[in-house]
DNA sequence: CTGTAATCGAGACGGTACGTCGAGTCTTGGG
DNA sequence: CCCAAGACTCGACGTACCGTCTCGATTACAG
């Protein structure tokens, strides 16, 4: 998103330290202080860096943010690359989806459990919220690998006829997981095994008697 | 939330005017410039009120926002009594759930897709997001009313067989509307008419085949 | 210049306390760190004050510093009053103008030789070099008193028929310290009592034979 | 001041091309926007110079912009050798010092009246104020040798009888000159040439009867 | 004619200060 | 006691330059 380096002619090129320096520093303090405090200033700051190295690479604090969670969750790459770890994991497949799906969101409701993930997802889903650029840029590097992962599960429940053959996968895939979202993200109730079960349970068998 | 009125026996006594204005002022801000520029001193300003009286009455912009919001949504109270309105109000009931629940989804999807419900409410849900007190008075006085109005259509339907008996009619909420919030807070894709009428479908029928 | 402090029907003043601490802090500054390294910035901290207090009431550093001089030259009063003091002061008259102006020469040498004095003015100097309003500010409220008791001096001289009936006293005033000025600021040469001697002399008696 | 080049051995040498456009950057950027605004930077990317060429050969802003007025006023040697033209020029001698003076300052009241001089000079006049090197530089290669061609004039003078025998004749440049100067750069009051004249002949002629 | 070392343009770097905005607190005078 | 007005301290914003530091790409002697 960020920096599409110019190999140009000219020279003077970006600090891959100073680079991984500030995604650090930015993940830390939203683990640490949440979104609410945290500043450009400090994430410099912290990252022992010029402000200006920061207004130079990235649009928005957001956007720093986003490179930051990319950085610790995928591999590596911050931009230009990667991903691959992420392309080439898969979600569980014992050959029973309603068993395997409860264990997916069983781990998605501990992470969001734990007080750092939560901070820091939130701020994301924050900043998320309030920019479109980056929400785009989110739904194609975050959250579009993810959901290929979940859609690829369900795809092989469907061809093994556990699924209904006219399913819309990504119908499916908001089904199970925005209501754990939305749950975490407006505390609206506790964020249990249970809740997510009944979850599962529900939108597999569907409402009707 | 917001003021537990002091009827103390001294004196001077809270300036229905100067509240009104602020709510006011809070909820046209929000709808024109969106949750990133809206200040407190632009209330105050806008509404011809000192920040004083902000403060006084209000812990947070949040809370300002929240009540804003309360008025201008449910008929007016803004703390103390009513919502009335709103309790008494009900979903259509045609005997259909599914055509009753699209109805009513197509209109939370065109009110989503209004600019300045949009920023109002985007506003709102950001504020829900990082303060958890406003979270927890969101879903007692905004979100439990509303819940309370789906639920009972859903019982209703239940108890006319349409359901099944067995159906947690919170879980059945969430699968319903969740998917809906998320794709409009995060934007993940457009929010249109189709997409609230795939998901009641398959909400309805499950994801078996 | 600086306030003008309307007494308007409105309400908050301007704080006493925060106006004499940042200009204390700024004397205090420029006669420790000099020009180069005097910060606003610096000023609100040193003075424990809001950098907007002073934007507030200041339009420049220039104008701060400014203030400052006034305040611990004159009196006191730092806009609107005063400079009493410095009206009702007056030059030695030993009824010997030559003597005279020679202790008040030496006078001025002995301050600009003062370290601290010198950054302090030197600081104004330049401040007032690139500045035309504090240049107009400064000729008004600093100098044109100065210049009013050297010509008061000069002429009970003159009335005493020690200097010539037609002399315009300006001028006069310009060709005894304005040497002493230049030496000063662009450090032309030592500055010492000969030289001022040497000065008063030679414009006393003139260049002829 | 400025290079001292080491003829080592080794290779490459400056450029003179670069040298010459950062001077006339400095210089035309000093007549157009004045000392505040005049930025290393600014000089470097006008004259299409690396910063570095900047700092590497010239210790200060200032001494640029002095090397710049060096050489747009003087000839041009700029640093090793010359200003022979300086050397060589000489102060108009009619026999009548003091219609000869005035000729000179009206032509000095003239050139300090001319806006793009003024900023120049002014900007150079501030960086000598606050800074001893350059104050010395600027005395040994810019002041001294203007001094003596006034020095030269008044010798003639002298010897013709028009002046006293024993005058200090750095004592009588400063009588005339500086007046001027400070008027100039405090922006004491008019520069005009009236002004001038009143200065030439109260030297002359002295205070006294 | 070629290697080699300094200089060149470009511009990123860690910093300091700028001038502005808004937060939340405090003070004043009027009702 | 509330209210409007607005000054206060504080902290962060995003920008401009500082002076230092790489980067290739010239460039001009020395071999």
């Amino acid at each position: 998103m960020t920096d599409q380096r110019r190999p140009s002619a000219g020279v003077a090129r970006r600090s891959e330290t100073s680079r991984r320096a500030v995604l650090t520093a930015a993940f830390e303090l939203a683990a640490e202080v949440g979104y609410a405090k945290l500043s450009i200033e400090g994430i410099a700051a912290r990252a022992g860096v010029g402000k200006q190295t920061i207004y130079r690479w990235w649009p928005s604090k957001g956007a720093v943010l986003f490179d930051a969670f990319l950085m610790f969750t995928t591999g590596e790459p911050g931009e230009g690359g990667g991903g691959e770890s992420v392309e080439e994991a898969a979600l569980p497949d014992t050959g029973d989806v309603e068993a395997d799906l409860k264990t997916v969101m069983f781990a998605t409701v501990d992470e969001l459990n734990d007080p750092r993930y939560d901070r820091t997802m939130r701020a994301l889903s924050i900043e998320i919220a309030h920019d479109a650029d980056l929400a785009a840029l989110y739904a194609e590097r975050l959250n579009r690998p993810m959901r290929e992962l979940k859609k690829r599960r369900l795809r092989a429940a469907q061809e093994a006829g556990q699924l209904a053959a006219d399913l819309d996968l990504d119908v499916a895939v908001d089904l199970l997981w925005s209501p754990l979202l939305v749950r975490w993200l407006h505390r609206e109730g506790p964020l249990t095994h249970e809740y997510a079960a009944a979850l599962v349970e529900t939108a597999l068998g569907g409402m009707r008697p």
